[in-house]
DNA sequence: TGCATATGATACGATATCGTACTAGATATA
DNA sequence: TATATCTAGTACGATATCGTATCATATGCA
């Protein structure tokens, strides 16, 4: 009864776990050396949302302590595919933009990751993934909200 | 089209991405202070599956590399949550066996999260987290699949 | 206005994770 | 059975991630 709703609930999550192992190592391959997911993760949610996001709001995007994203961002500005300007809305915080090289960088990555989405959308079709998406977009809601009142 | 199919799977991989992040949080909040949810993982995949595994077999579980599972097994044989010993067949090898204490472990944790998963399953019910389970597994094991052969 | 508290970002130290190289033992093949 | 190759595990170094403390600026409220 709570057992089966309980174990119910860690299936779920033991699968996000491999899932995004697996996702993350497909990533990292073909990314080029010294880089990791969470460069790419940062310029592609840039490109998706907007850039000129704050480093907090990055931070809570992708559910990583500020210190880390500070860290990320180091390493995207220094690799010239970021630029961080200071926040005229608040002196205390700073606003992150995108170069050409940062837009490029995503878009190869992109392009590397071509074939093996093809060969993936053959063996699990786009519908079926389509599917997917709205129930598992609905639970990370869910999840999300939850978070932040259980603490 | 292709554009669009790309898409689908990004999509999908960041939301286990972000869901695995929170589901790692919620896990680790409740984590006596210095354990991780790699130990924690580690442990209760040797309840679940059978202990006795050897190192390598957890790694490969777990798609971690396999000096990442020498060091959450040395934390885990610290705490005195598991038990290694000498594979008989292969002496080359170890063999990983749980602790009554490790045990412990495992349902303390269980029964802390069981209120976040009582309240998730208020939110997100039951029936729609199990219609969720066995889509999300036969993608995982095409995915596992596709990373032995795409390498 | 002045002070207490909250917030954005970073510095710093701890440690988890990962890649490379290495050792001991297993397996294949001549 | 000898030698080459492969496999299980570890040592070691690099760095990503995280928690705590700190600083500067904002905000709320007397």
């Amino acid at each position: 009864m709570d057992d089966d709703r309980t174990g119910l609930y860690f299936a779920l999550f033991l699968e996000f776990g491999i899932l995004d192992q697996i996702g993350t190592a497909f990533l990292e391959r073909r990314l080029p050396p010294g880089f990791l997911a969470s460069h790419f993760g940062v310029l592609s949610h840039l490109i998706r949302v907007e850039d000129g996001r704050t480093p907090l709001e990055l931070a809570r995007a992708f559910q990583v302590p500020k210190t880390t994203m500070t860290h990320t961002l180091a390493g995207l500005d220094k690799a010239g595919l970021v630029e961080t300007r200071p926040n005229p809305d608040d002196k205390r915080s700073k606003r992150v933009w995108l170069t050409p090289a940062g837009r490029g960088f995503v878009a190869d990555a992109v392009a590397a990751l071509a074939p093996v989405f093809a060969e993936m959308s053959a063996r699990f079709p786009p519908e079926r993934a389509a599917a997917l998406l709205p129930e598992l977009s609905a639970f990370r809601e869910v999840v999300d909200r939850l978070r932040d009142e259980v603490e």
